[in-house]
DNA sequence: GTATTATCCGAGCTTTAGCTCGCGTTTCAC
DNA sequence: GTGAAACGCGAGCTAAAGCTCGGATAATAC
């Protein structure tokens, strides 16, 4: 499905043109608030005409999308190259590797990638970039904790992504360099997890 | 500091009307979002006049800030009714009261709470907000964990606040009468709370 | 009952976000 | 080099959100 019947870039300049509108527009979504930029914003801050903008995105919905795209993925790519897990590999290190992923992307500009994986909830589109980020957590889950049943391994999905995204987005995003805040987020998550993994846990 | 140079509702009658309005405005913004909402919407959903809106509220950020305020007193005062904590209640009835109070506002209307939550990242009203729940955890915190340091409860209830907020609202919301769901979520207030109040935590 | 204050109303004015369209410019294919 | 396609532009149109104001009604004070 195209994102839209706007023209896609060909040339480099027109592609550069597009990445500079997505920079822009990520910088203002998470510094201004999503409510509070207008397309015009956008494009005047990207140093491009608000007709070039229309031209490649159908309205300030699609390019939030799009940078929903962009940010995932790349989330999804760091996480893969990172995250070579073998059945033998410690949580903690895992632990500490998905944290770092997250605070070095919502870094730059800062809140970011928190902000946009807020806004996904509820749309459509978002609908379906979580589903991408849950899969990947279900694979990485199949490999580590083959005792839960595939229901609540749907469940525990949820609750890291949640867990992750919730709290470095709402609020925590700003602290998420601060190393007191960091190792609260890794005790959460291993007080979460290590009972599951070790089949300590009587839930299961 | 008031709200705003509006007037204050001194009669019945007008004060019903602000009910009106309010009730109103959660419905709208947590059915359709709060950018989809526009005053003119929300006199009409109260079967109230734009103008009458406008003798009291300044617009719809004053409307949101109000909501924020109702719902978190109500929160608190919730909280604090059933949260009768001395040095020896148990966590687990503990972690579940706060999911009873949350579980139950956040029903009606569905998602409200999550969503009002959620938007006080960032303005300056919702920091406000937000303080006053970090409070009222800290006070929690002091019956129960006085080994930890002041600094430490700081970021402790930091993460209670945006563990709470961030799973019953980003998406969660939906889900949270869902007793899987809920019983993940439980699982992680335990695991995280379980060995700092225990002191098994080697952290502190 | 009368003056005063509080309230309520909604047509319509003002502002602004959203968006298009026609034209000039650049790149590309051959 | 030349025609075609891609690109870039921004003044200005459109629709809708935000909001006011003057006048009518209801409550309250005395």
């Amino acid at each position: 499905m195209p994102p839209s019947q706007r023209r896609q870039p060909k040339q480099a300049r027109s592609r550069e043109l597009v990445e500079r509108i997505l920079t822009s527009a990520g910088e203002l979504f998470a510094g201004q608030g999503y409510p509070n930029v207008t397309t015009n914003h956008i494009a005047e801050h990207a140093d491009v005409s608000v007709g070039s903008l229309y031209q490649f995105f159908a309205g300030k919905e699609e390019i939030l999308a799009a940078l929903q795209d962009k940010w995932t993925a790349r989330l999804g790519a760091e996480l893969d190259e990172r995250l070579r897990v073998g059945p033998g590999t410690d949580i903690a290190e895992t632990v500490d590797q998905v944290l770092d992923v997250h605070a070095a992307l919502n870094r730059q500009p800062p809140g970011l990638l928190g902000f946009l994986l807020i806004s996904t909830a509820g749309t459509d589109h978002g609908n379906g970039v979580v589903a991408a980020i849950h899969r990947r957590l279900v694979d990485l889950l199949t490999l580590r904790a083959r005792s839960l049943s595939r229901q609540q391994m749907d469940v525990v999905a949820s609750m890291l992504v949640h867990i992750t995204n919730g709290l470095y987005s709402v609020g925590l995003a700003a602290g998420a360099n601060d190393p007191a805040v960091r190792a609260e987020v890794r005790a959460a998550l291993l007080g979460y997890l290590t009972p599951m993994l070790t089949g300590s846990d009587e839930r299961i």
